[in-house]
DNA sequence: CAGAATCCCTTGCGATACTG
DNA sequence: CAGTATCGCAAGGGATTCTG
């Protein structure tokens, strides 16, 4: 379980992935834009880098200028979808029955 | 899906409750033995009273001497339990077919 | 556009020592 | 037994600046 949860770790770890999961292969900017709240470039283009070197995601670059890079889920990647839909499913019983506070 | 999981944050936090979960209301001292490896006394204690304000934990204390201070899920703490599930499900899939190093 | 390079600061946690 | 008090460190991440 250790394993699994190092590799959600990270402040915005679990965002990527559920945006990955639901909007399919997404371009670095676009993924950014895609957080809820602010993410430095660095973080993410960090978080990615370590994302793909744990196989939980893919990177594919486009040779153009501009470059265009996409990211997309690994069938390792989509293994988290089930952690990930369970928060969401946590997530929406909580905002509904009550405002959690915080 | 960010307040669960800020509620989910901390080295030993998933465990904790996983532990909870599985073993019921548990002393500190067993709780702490529980994880799966060491955590210093100060942490254990920090993420409890953590857990116990974000209302997850319930901590009852005897008041005798020695003290003997038990914790238990509340009910919000096991709505985590459909999470932690699903995590455990994908290490142990994991784990069987390979072993993912790391 | 998609980063890499710096700089700096906050947070989490462990180790250790002490207490009612 | 179940903490609290201190200290110190390393990791994670934001802001900013620069580049092919």
């Amino acid at each position: 379980m250790d394993v699994v949860l190092q590799r959600l770790s990270g402040r915005w770890t679990p965002h990527i992935l559920w945006a990955l999961a639901n909007n399919g292969p997404t371009r670095f900017g676009e993924l950014r834009r895609l957080m809820p709240g602010r993410v430095s470039a660095k973080s993410m283009s960090e978080r990615l880098q370590i994302l793909e070197a744990d196989g939980l995601v893919d990177r594919r670059a486009e040779p153009t200028t501009p470059p265009e890079v996409t990211y997309s889920l690994t069938e390792r990647g989509q293994d988290m979808d089930e952690i990930l839909r369970a928060m969401h499913s946590v997530a929406e019983r909580w905002e509904a029955s009550q405002g959690p506070e915080t």
